[in-house]
DNA sequence: ACGCCCTATGCAACGGGTTGCATTGCAACT
DNA sequence: AGTTGCAATGCAACCCGTTGCATAGGGCGT
């Protein structure tokens, strides 16, 4: 259940309404952890009720009401219990990988097209990351990881930008994974040619 | 729904029982794809009642009966189809990630264990792999991928091994990321212990 | 003889994520 | 004036994965 906690961190950061959450995981946020206003309206009822956040209704002059959720000490503490609480890395669980053994059995031609969907879609990602590590941890590139030195950054932004260079990390070995898979797919797509039309 | 089609080839590899399917889910093919016994179970019988596969009862003169299932040709036909429908690529949603950006907020003694814990579980898993590389496709390291020289593989071994190659680069990537993140971690503490004790 | 582990199959309850739909109000375009 | 679009919140149904439990026979150790 990391939901709750994926918000609580939102909450910490910057105190919003559910209607901000929701924009910032389809942005920022959303590209390490991706969730609907939907569960999150419904995740929030249930951390309010818990006593982990508490509203305060802003009234809208021009726009409708919000409801603002910052995080109280109960929440904070939660938090805490829950990031020294130990937890296995997930296992995988990608269709590609499946589709890939698949296509021993058939239809080559069309994951050949998806496979390049998809490394168009890491591409995008790679270069929206970078505009973010340009944008907001430019100069820290090279700058000892936490350390004093000019360019350093305090310990959130240092650990914000951690978690960005996870997702440069792999979307780069996407990308060359993809590269090499579509290599492999289309030299057995030649070889099969060659085997029927001689 | 893509266990439903994982489980299509593993039957096309190699027909077999739910017991089975499950022991191949916790070795090999649960590298990449993870699932209990009790869903195996459920979703066989669901792909069975509509026609994907077929059970042949083997009776145990020791051991108890076994349902050995293989796969139709609608099943195949399936398959196909679902191998070409194009699928978006998943966003991440790595529980660690959030405990990162949640550390600054709290408690990062006990996240640097969990990141030492992390670690060592992908150090495991990147051994495990080169365990099954040696084994399964050793000379066919350097190899022009799907091509005919000496030590190529034939399609399915091919793909196969574009698989696990998936699983080797992100175990590595990984493993190089927790240090780096145990780097900055360290450092941060450092700096917290150097401002409260000068 | 008793308990334990392994093979082999399955049901039932729960929980979280996905999808679809609903509502209210203002602003801006046609 | 009517329609589209956005801000803002929420309910309800469904699907899938997880967790816990059940059963039934055989081999093996003490």
């Amino acid at each position: 259940m990391a939901l709750d906690h994926a918000l609580l961190v939102s909450l910490l950061e910057k105190p919003s309404s559910g209607y901000e959450l929701a924009r910032r995981f389809d942005r920022s946020i959303g590209y390490f952890w991706h969730a609907t206003h939907q569960q999150i309206y419904r995740v929030l009822s249930r951390m309010e009720a818990e006593g982990w956040i508490s509203a305060k209704v802003q009234a809208g002059e021009t726009a409708p009401d919000r409801k603002v959720f910052s995080v109280t000490a109960k929440g904070r503490v939660e938090l805490s219990r829950w990031i020294a609480e130990p937890v296995e890395p997930e296992g995988t669980r990608d269709a590609l990988m499946v589709k890939l053994r698949g296509a021993a059995f058939g239809d080559s031609q069309g994951l050949i097209a998806e496979l390049e969907h998809h490394r168009a879609a890491h591409a995008n990602r790679l270069t929206a990351y970078r505009v973010i590590e340009a944008r907001d941890f430019a100069g820290a590139r090279s700058a000892s990881p936490g350390g004093q030195g000019p360019g350093a950054l305090d310990p959130q932004r240092a650990l914000q930008y951690m978690v960005l260079k996870s997702g440069l990390r792999f979307e780069q070995g996407w990308l060359e994974w993809c590269e090499e898979a579509l290599g492999l797919l289309r030299n057995i797509k030649q070889a099969k040619r060659k085997r029927t039309t001689p």
